[in-house]
DNA sequence: AAATTATCCGAAACCGGTTTTGGTAATTCA
DNA sequence: TGAATTACCAAAACCGGTTTCGGATAATTT
């Protein structure tokens, strides 16, 4: 059915080693056997099995990324696009990607390790970087080629690519402070996720920076979703010293937020800000549009990509950190300082009061342009 | 470095085909040496190469799924969680899923017959079914399995996993004419693929079944984002027989409309209807949530998995083709008909009227409540 | 013309497994 | 007790490639 490398010897009536020899580009073939073998195998449609070439070379031609379908929410939003840029620069070396998914932390462990004992893939790139993340011991005892997108403890010893996050949030920090904001929320992501302190260190570093001891600082942590962001909100916004800036790890927390605010019958950009990290899609339309921090997770992917054939390739290859800067998309959720954080609270307290007295307005006013 | 079925057999002082034969459950080798081999085979961590079984067993114990990050938009939502389902549904097979990208529809047929050739997949999942789909038609050649998640024309050659989307979209449709509507508008997605033609024919059975000549119904393609949504639901609610009823065939585009709605001042679900389909997680967090379809899709690529594992593993296993049910989430943006088409166009002419005279209102009392 | 060198290719070994074959020792049966 | 099984395992063949080795032929040099 399959036609292998000895069909296509016996059709050329030449040996099979001759054909591989060909095919490789040895210099001890000539030139027109060259041309008759490959010109065969094109007609022929043959192709090396790679799980044969494999045995030999002891390389399977493709890459692992192990997923914890646990951690969904935070994760949906940028791995396609992740996926679409590893998958994409592998394939300039005949690469393919190999994705599993694990039930557990122990389970995702041992995949690591079983997929790269039995020569499934060839190294790895690691997502999600951790605090001492378990998945580089594993395979530092291995010695498998391996890649971080994002950073951790060690880095030296490591092939990685990242944002500086450190900076993008000292940035968003300034700018707010710039705005006017005195009483700030940073609203964290995964807390052992070693971004998530990154992320948290730009915010201090900014307010360091700046700080004439007048800056109010909250920090929350494990605040992932939309639903998280806007309960997290409205309990701040009701308090007696509401922020008014929020600093969010994740686009989704910030989405959040947003609603927070217009639940209140308040304004985002206007009476509260809110900024953003990662630029996912729907920060676009979201009303108002989420000012946010735009990462290329295609060329994330792709970076990783490259670095881990480099690992794998060129041998002696000496390992590289790369970091780059995103762009900061100045949209409308974030503007000038309106009320400081006990005027806004009185506001708020004022505006729920008359909540009720505006909603019949409303009805009313309905009502007269129906008839 | 690694350690090889040979290192294992010399360790226990007996020929590798023997252990060979131990570990995979041969009847001619004692029950002592069985024991013995596995037990050493746990102590130095043997695992036979996955590369080197397949040379004989002709397997990869992979599967191939091949995307096209051009439909970025479309296939996002639904993607991770079908990945998720069909890798958890092989791993029980001991297999992995291969992901690659394709930068053009040339190249994703290319690295359909690649992949396959080159032996690095055994079969493949074909998501997003087109009519006449080529993938088929190149796989067919080759004889390699495959499994498709929708339909497509000669569904009984092969296996298929689907959703009863027609069922879907005629449920709807008589939802929204049992709530009275009488003006409805289909939003239809990609219109190559199969899936369109499917909720398009829903819908238009719905009307059929109903019809007392009295229904109004038109039909769009290619709405396959918020903001395509957008657009369209905008030019057609300011139109003079604006639809008071909206059947997305995608989420993305009803949360659009959804948008739309809120733009023109109206109320989603009390002036204008939405459904929509697929049930992603932003439907549910949408002001005001989302009617629509929940898709498990999850199951969906575990059910895929399923199926392609009977297909590579049972000689002579038969084709078969699975149809079930979404679940109907009745949430908050429809509901029964308030105005019908004439008078929601003369409201909404209204509206726009006197919208600049409430902003003026809003703002007044605004500023007394500042004060 | 003989010796040397290049060119080209077949043969064989190898990669790490699986599977078949065949032989020896122990057991069962007549 | 001798023959026939049975249980067990070593050896070898095989899978589809790659790579090494060595030999035959042609081309070049002396």
């Amino acid at each position: 059915m399959k036609i292998t490398i000895q069909d296509l010897a016996d059709h050329l009536g030449i040996s099979k080693g001759t054909v591989s020899r060909a095919l490789r580009g040895y210099a001890d073939v000539s030139a027109s056997t060259v041309e008759r073998v490959q010109q065969a195998a094109k007609e022929l449609g043959y192709q090396p099995s790679a799980v044969a070439q494999g045995i030999k070379t002891g390389l399977a031609r493709s890459v692992g990324l192990i997923l914890l379908p646990k951690s969904r929410a935070a994760s949906r939003p940028f791995l396609m696009q992740f996926i679409n840029g590893i998958s994409t620069s592998i394939a300039n070396h005949g690469y393919t990607l190999t994705v599993a998914t694990a039930k557990s932390d122990a389970e995702m462990l041992e995949l690591h390790r079983d997929l790269f004992v039995q020569r499934k893939v060839d190294g790895f790139i690691l997502p999600r970087t951790m605090h001492n993340d378990p998945r580089i011991q594993i395979l530092d005892q291995l010695k498998a080629p391996l890649v971080l997108y994002g950073q951790t403890e060690n880095l030296t010893q490591y092939s990685w690519f990242d944002i500086n996050q450190v900076e993008c949030f000292r940035r968003a920090t300034t700018r707010l402070l710039d705005f006017g904001h005195r009483h700030l929320a940073f609203l964290g992501g995964d807390a052992p996720l070693f971004y998530n302190s990154l992320r948290r260190k730009g915010v201090e570093f900014g307010i360091r920076e700046f700080d004439r001891g007048e800056v109010q600082l909250q920090v929350f942590e494990n605040i992932t979703t939309v639903a998280d962001g806007l309960e997290c909100a409205l309990r701040l916004l009701q308090s007696s010293q509401p922020p008014t800036g929020f600093l969010c790890a994740l686009d989704l927390s910030a989405l959040g937020v947003i609603r927070a605010i217009k639940q209140l019958e308040l304004i985002p950009g206007e009476h509260v800000s809110v900024i953003g990290y990662e630029g996912i899609p729907e920060g676009e339309f979201s009303e108002p549009s989420l000012t946010t921090f735009e990462v290329d997770q295609y060329e994330a992917g792709f970076q990783c990509g490259v670095k881990l054939m480099q690992l794998i390739h060129e041998k002696g290859a000496k390992v590289t950190g790369t970091l780059t800067m995103a762009a900061l998309l100045e949209r409308d959720s974030d503007g000038p300082v309106r009320f400081n954080s006990s005027e806004l609270a009185t506001f708020i307290r004022n505006r729920k009061r008359l909540l009720s007295s505006q909603e019949k307005l409303h009805r009313m006013t309905e009502k007269s342009l129906r008839n």
